[in-house]
DNA sequence: CTGAAATTGAGATTAAGTTTCAATTGAAAA
DNA sequence: TTTTCAATTGAAACTTAATCTCAATTTCAG
């Protein structure tokens, strides 16, 4: 199914879905959860597909803009990304002792932020809600 | 008043308030609203004082550690910062057509991800909500 | 087929941010 | 004041995620 979404998309911009992207978007969805590019690249090339560097990431970032994934965030150490099709809207709690990430959602939130959108007469199209701290596992460790 | 509370915070950690790390200070409260750290860095260049790119960096950080200033965020061309001593704790709606950005306090914004944090025993310290979208000016201007 | 347009990959390039290190500064102690 | 030593500085080198270049290759509509 992301393939045919993806194919559409491609097609609308007078683009092509080759074998590299396909291997991308393939293995961006065999993936459970969170990864970066490096990542990606190496499981791709460690697979018997094929895709370089320069490929991977042309194609996340059309992926990107297609809908079917997201760049959920920058730290310095690049970019982390999450494929949100099939999945539904979730945000993250991160531990900054563990690195650990906790996902979570909430109607309440969404719908405010809906109202606060309104209020501002702002076209919402997407939101990142990070809550940075300290996770239940390390706060017991400290104690 | 930030002054005292920095160099507070660098006494603690055997760290000294030179000229470089006042200065670079003093910009930073002075200017009104987002800047990133070239910017920073011209703006004390050009006024009487100095400090170097390297010192300018390294004080950005020190002050984000202390919380007298906040990295709200970081785009492929660099990191944008300000202020939040003295200012209330505010969210960020941006345009992605004229890059905008709209600052926005919501008390029950607040109050849910409180609960949300007890709910998963996290310890919140701080939080980052960026709303991406189009704004009141470029809806009008795209019809 | 054919040909125009898109795509690829290896390597070069970019640029924000960090690190290096010799010279300088700060300030507590003598 | 003078001593002393850790902290600091700046210029330049370095790091590295991400993008760009461009010649060679692939795709696909006609
Ligand atoms: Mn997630
Ligand atoms: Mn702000
Ligand atoms: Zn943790
Ligand atoms: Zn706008």
């Amino acid at each position: 199914m992301e393939r045919r979404i993806f194919q559409n998309f491609l097609v609308e911009r007078g683009l092509k879905l080759t074998k590299e992207r396909e291997a991308v978007l393939r293995e961006i969805f065999s993936i459970h959860g969170h990864f970066e590019p490096e990542h990606l690249y190496l499981i791709i090339k460690g697979s018997g597909n094929k895709a370089s560097r320069a490929s991977v990431y042309r194609t996340l970032n059309l992926l990107v803009e297609s809908g079917l994934v997201e760049r959920i965030s920058r730290t310095d150490k690049g970019s982390v990304y999450e494929h949100t099709y099939g999945h539904r809207h979730h945000d993250h709690m991160i531990c900054t002792e563990c690195n650990g990430v906790i996902e979570f959602y909430s109607e309440n939130l969404e719908e405010i932020q809906n109202t606060i959108c309104s209020k501002y007469d702002f076209s919402g199209k997407n939101h990142t809600l990070e809550i940075r701290g300290t996770c239940r596992t390390c706060i017991k460790r400290k104690k």
